[in-house]
DNA sequence: AAACTCGGCGTTGTATACAACTTTGCCGCA
DNA sequence: TGCGGCAAAGTTGTATACAACGCCGAGTTT
């Protein structure tokens, strides 16, 4: 990880990535209040760049779901309520099951089994100490997502790929939604222990053949993030 | 219906509409040979609008998945394998067996359920002719479509309604692809009756809250696509 | 007082000029 | 002959000017 795309915005990268990259900073930090309109020219004084990048982001945030299209043209922030919360969790699981039911269906190339067992492996590693050291969980956080597109990958399917990103983008129904909000706390390392149980679980069935069994592991997986959400609210 | 916006862009509708409208015609049609780059300049002289909204309309058929987004910038109009299809459809059988579920998992309005049996019923009535009336294949095409529509409003996610519109955006994995295909033959109508029986059990396992078994319905209904795609080849 | 009209303002839609980048093909050189 | 580099063409990225649309309020009329 040489830079960290999500925070700083390389001063050198086109324009309308930067702006895409405040832009969504500034909806998911909660500056502009959901359900308001974003005047176009407002982000023009806020992000410095001129409008037509900022119409290009505003259009690729309306793709991942942070933003409404007004019915008289402009977009609004998206109000999210703890319903859509769960139900976009819900919605991964269900896109991370399909993949996981098709990796069990077919042959996954074997140097990518290989490679989400050494990320299983990893896991274990960070697990090892029974208090958590220092850094353990953005290691975790940093392996969780690799796993994650692991799976999609071994799903062989271009397709499913990119609707389980899809339904990953919402940034509270990512694998790694609330995950930080539980750093702390006496149970802490326990959910992730049983997260690398179902990892394990999961990479279990699919070597088996076993795809009805890998589809339910990486539902229930997902549904870590409803009780991680009904812990942090 | 009082016009198609699918095939008549009308004219006083906004540049960007038109150039969406006109550039997704030509993309399914065949005119772009896939996996070939589109120049926006190309696009000026075809559509007769300037680069603007033709740069909006590239960047939402990408986020409806017709167009990659090359390396050095610019698209390039995706090619299908008959895999990418097969799969496009399992991830819309997916999505819509997870509304079949959540519809079962909770109180319909009344209404709402309503309006699916009297759609239901409109499907019996065209099916009731031993052969197809002419227009029957099209009536079937709008009450299809109305049925999804109903399902996916059933499921009181706004969330999953969104996916699955996303999940049935690519023209060959909608409800109603490959049905005009099967118009003719001598197993046309018994396609339809398939299907509508499907439907209802679908209804059926709704109203008496059989989750899973409304959700299996939805997603062995999805598979009929698959059948129509292997008999269209 | 209620309703209607019209003007002004804020906002987005569109076109276009210019800048930056990427690719390509050619030429010179080792 | 092979390779490196440079120039030029083609393409997209960015900024900005202008047009069109919609909304809201002041003023007028009935």
């Amino acid at each position: 990880m040489s830079r960290s795309p999500n925070l700083a915005p390389d001063d050198t990268a086109p324009q309308t990535v930067k702006a895409q990259l405040k832009l969504r900073q500034l909806i998911v930090g909660g500056k502009l209040p959901p359900g308001e309109r974003v005047p176009e020219l407002a982000l023009v004084e806020r992000l410095g760049v001129s409008r037509t990048p900022i119409r290009a982001a505003l259009q690729r945030l309306q793709g991942e779901g942070l933003l409404d299209a007004l019915p008289g043209g402009g977009y609004a922030v998206k109000a999210f309520t703890d319903d859509d919360i769960h139900d976009a969790i819900e919605v991964r699981g269900t896109m991370e099951g399909l993949a996981a039911r098709r990796a069990a269906e077919r042959n996954v190339e074997p140097a990518l089994l290989a490679e989400a067992r050494r990320c299983v492996a990893a896991i274990d590693a960070l697990l090892e100490a029974p208090a958590l050291a220092e850094g353990a969980f953005a290691g975790y956080v940093n392996e969780n997502a690799r796993f994650h597109r692991l799976l999609a990958e071994m799903s062989g399917s271009p397709v499913i790929r990119r609707q389980a990103a899809l339904a990953a983008a919402l940034p509270f129904a990512s694998p790694n939604a609330f995950v930080m909000e539980r750093a702390t706390g006496p149970h802490a390392r326990d959910v992730l222990v049983i997260a690398q149980a179902q990892h394990r679980a999961t990479l279990d069935a699919i070597e088996a053949r076993q795809g009805a069994r890998a589809e339910n592991l990486m539902r229930e997986h997902a549904r870590i993030a409803h009780q991680n959400l009904r812990a942090s609210r």
